[in-house]
DNA sequence: CGCATGTTTGACATCGTTGTCGCACCGGGC
DNA sequence: GCCCGGTGCGACAACGATGTCAAACATGCG
């Protein structure tokens, strides 16, 4: 009867007369073995199909080869692409990623990072699902390098990587009043517990005030709130709304489809400008001019900045990169008409 | 000096003044201690910040509570639905998932697979990017559960959910040639050496070949040759084409793009239906009829199926799920005009 | 009371690898 | 001839958990 189980470095070694230790360091390339058996090994290794035990190598080594990634909403394409840019990042470091997704709730969330941290994951690039309280840092160890993006934690001592998001609000907001003569401008958004979400009503009010208007922010707890009735009441019940400016793709997506729900036509009836661009954007009637968040820079920044702290080349005070983001005039705004 | 390092189970096990197997117990919820015992280790437990270490877990048990996903592409919406159903089944069985791409190119598969295995993945769930060669069966252990979504590998043991291609193409094209009097279609796609791409080409045919029409396909190696330049030349030079049937997502975003660019307007100049629908499709104008894939269900079901191997309430043949898709009727087919 | 039966418990080996340490060997400088 | 430092190599323990097996203990029955 054959013993069926995988080969390992034991049996690797036997059959190349070494011993074990050899072995190994043929397998981290280590400097001390002579060229004969160093050939010798990777020849017998070939021959029996080994396949190194990582699990193995991450219990002895204290290191999992693997970096955690945590996001609230996977087929969100700002988060996918985000996620893409991590996956090719790690995987050039010689690392996988483990991926999961907090659906927005700080509890998910915390139970995602417990199980991340006992899988002994070398670090953690994560979209926060909540910035107040200081939810993360109870549940994350204090050695494990962390990268927070997109959303910052305060008061926490992660690199961080992030956008200009007021400034850039300010600009489109600011783009609607000054060159499309918008008087009354709405902020549509969700969550607003989140700081990015406060970040871009802020510069949302600083546009407004600027140009001496009063500003209205129609926020709501969760996206599904964003119905068309709600629309409806918030928009065009005491009339006079001239623009919106909508804070995240989730919100965009669902203020389009309900605004065509209500009859309303995006750039004659009402003007826009979504945060967050994506791919189809431009391909809409009127194309929708958005905010663009360099989304793949966002993940491989992230990740790259983790990497940067594992591989110990930087240790210092927490590090904060702030991405620029673009501002791409369609014709929902009423530019190009 | 305090010992920083993480408890393990013999400190908990010692703190308790219990065996490590009885502590060991207790983690496992064995059924033989006595409930004094757990009660007392399961508050040290808590009282230390015990984190079970899974990589210790796994090389012992050898069950790393890990499963493998390689998708193409992470950034189309196709796969990003299935990721995000699957990674939820599998923290419903309490496994992670890590996640990585092929690109759509065997040889980084077949890498990406490697990596894999050696980090005792319990299964894995994959979306070839290729199915001709038999190149999974021979990375991949003998014994590896796996379960394939999207495209099938031919001749491989493995078990496989994908959608009726063949009969949702068919139907597709039918409705343009039946409904909207289309002539001329061709049908637009990349990559031919993959199954879907065959199957949809091959359902088209049958309907091309019903209706006593020549069928013309244009299916080009790589997307990145779905150019403006391209569709002038294979659509509007010789001219007389009707109708188009794009094969994918990604095919039918270069479409579109390229029409535009082209001056030309679908569902008027030219009939348009997508095989894979997506968010913004109804919000195109015009809007985008689609064969619906249920790319959630896909991801759900292949892990689903995964697990049941895993449990071993299933160990027979391999099985096969084929799902219904949805033929969206919206404009760009010439429907609702 | 003795013995069979079943429950609780712990000592020890083990999973597959890497870390520690020490030994043997080599050539070179005194 | 002797000591030295560097190289090449291996024996052994260790990482943190689980599996094996047998001992200790409680219980029920004749």
């Amino acid at each position: 009867m054959k013993k069926s189980h995988a080969p390992t470095l034991v049996d690797v070694a036997r059959e190349a007369g070494v011993s074990l230790k050899t072995a190994s360091r043929v397998l981290n390339h280590s400097v001390n073995v002579s060229e004969k058996k160093t050939e010798k090994i990777r020849k017998v290794m070939e021959r029996l199909g080994y396949r190194p035990n990582e699990l193995a190598r991450g219990l002895k080594s204290r290191k999992s080869a693997a970096i955690g990634m945590i996001v609230p909403n996977l087929s969100d394409p700002f988060f996918s692409s985000a996620i893409k840019a991590a996956q090719e990042e790690a995987r050039a470091n010689g690392h996988v990623v483990i991926l999961s997704s907090s659906g927005g709730y700080a509890d998910v969330e915390r139970r995602e990072i417990e199980t991340l941290v006992r899988r002994q994951i070398d670090g953690l690039v994560i979209a926060p699902a909540d910035s107040h309280e200081n939810h993360l840092s109870s549940t994350i160890p204090a050695d494990l390098p962390v990268v927070t993006f997109d959303e910052p934690v305060q008061s926490a001592r992660y690199d961080v990587v992030t956008v200009t998001n007021r400034e850039s609000a300010r600009q489109a907001t600011a783009h609607m009043i000054e060159r499309h003569n918008a008087r009354s401008v709405v902020a549509i958004g969700a969550r607003p517990h989140l700081y990015t979400c406060a970040e871009r009503v802020a510069g949302y009010r600083d546009a407004m005030q600027k140009a001496g208007l009063a500003p209205r922010t129609c926020l709501v707890q969760h996206e599904s709130q964003l119905t068309p009735e709600w629309l409806e009441k918030e928009l065009f019940v005491s009339g006079g709304v001239d623009a919106i400016f909508s804070l995240n793709w989730v919100c965009t997506i669902l203020v389009l489809k309900g605004l065509r729900a209500l009859g309303r036509q995006v750039g004659r009836d009402i003007l826009l400008i979504s945060f967050d661009d994506f791919d189809l954007a431009e391909m809409l009637t009127p194309s929708l001019s958005a905010v663009r968040q360099p989304s793949e820079r966002l993940g491989a920044e992230a990740t790259r900045l983790l990497f940067e702290r594992l591989k110990g080349s930087a240790d210092g005070e927490p590090r904060s990169l702030v991405l620029p983001t673009e501002l791409v005039l369609r014709e929902s705004c009423g530019c190009r008409h």
